[in-house]
DNA sequence: GAGGAGATCGTCT
DNA sequence: GACGATCTCCTCT
């Protein structure tokens, strides 16, 4: 499959906006990893808003710190974090420089480069639910895309010269479904998980999926 | 298929 | 020293 298609990126402009705002438009988008001769790319089917300082579950409501410097940065640069002593998640910065703010890339639909990211997650796919494993998660999808916090934290995502970026292929999603956040135990109840609804690649159990009320 | 527990280590207090 | 935006394996139903 030809990488032509996801040449158009999407701008610092596109990130300077609510959290919830951009979580929305970013669903259906394609998050690309350029490597000498090889493309990666799958599409974003489920995302979380971390709305910063006032949110109890953002990395950043405790405030500025090393580690979760990128989040208080300029929109439209990767957040990786390590987590549970195995896994990378990644996250793009959102609002102006100076404003905490981020999402969380919880799931995606593998478009191109499958056999890499099998290779990278270690499986082989012999099923539909095979395929399913390699990116239906926060952890697999980093693993999937060899993310990690030495290599892509602090990367400018809306850079024409960067490895790793998100672009727009003009798909549109169908329906959007809106649910509680998963895995945290702060703010827990609140509906900023945002997922492709009835998508084979979504994380979670059909329970987990079941939209709130907003 | 669902649920529980262990692995494992960076970050913060 | 405690905790965590997770995953996988194992057991039970």
């Amino acid at each position: 499959m030809s990488s032509a298609r996801w040449q158009k990126l999407l701008s610092r402009e596109f990130y300077d906006r609510d959290p919830r705002r951009v979580c929305r438009e970013l669903l259906g988008k394609v998050l690309v990893r350029k490597e000498r001769s090889q493309v990666l790319a799958a599409r974003i089917v489920e995302v979380e808003a971390y709305l910063g300082e006032d949110d109890p579950a953002a990395h950043s409501f405790a405030g500025r710190t090393l580690r979760n410097a990128v989040l208080f940065g300029p929109p439209g640069y990767a957040y990786v974090y390590f987590i549970y002593g195995n896994h990378y998640c990644l996250n793009v910065s959102c609002l102006p420089d100076g404003v905490a703010g981020g999402i969380l890339f919880r799931a995606l639909e593998p478009l191109a480069g499958v056999e890499k990211m099998a290779r990278s997650r270690n499986v082989t796919i012999n099923s539909a639910r095979d395929l399913r494993k390699l990116t239906s998660g926060p952890g697999r999808l980093a693993e999937a895309f060899c993310i990690t916090r030495e290599r892509d934290n602090g990367k400018d995502l809306t850079s024409p010269r960067a490895d790793l970026f998100i672009a727009d292929d003009g798909y549109r999603v169908p329906h959007v479904l809106t649910t509680a956040r998963i895995g945290i135990t702060k703010a827990a109840a609140l509906p900023l998980r945002y997922l492709i609804a009835g998508n084979e690649f979504v994380s979670g159990t059909k329970i987990r999926n079941l939209p709130v009320a907003s």
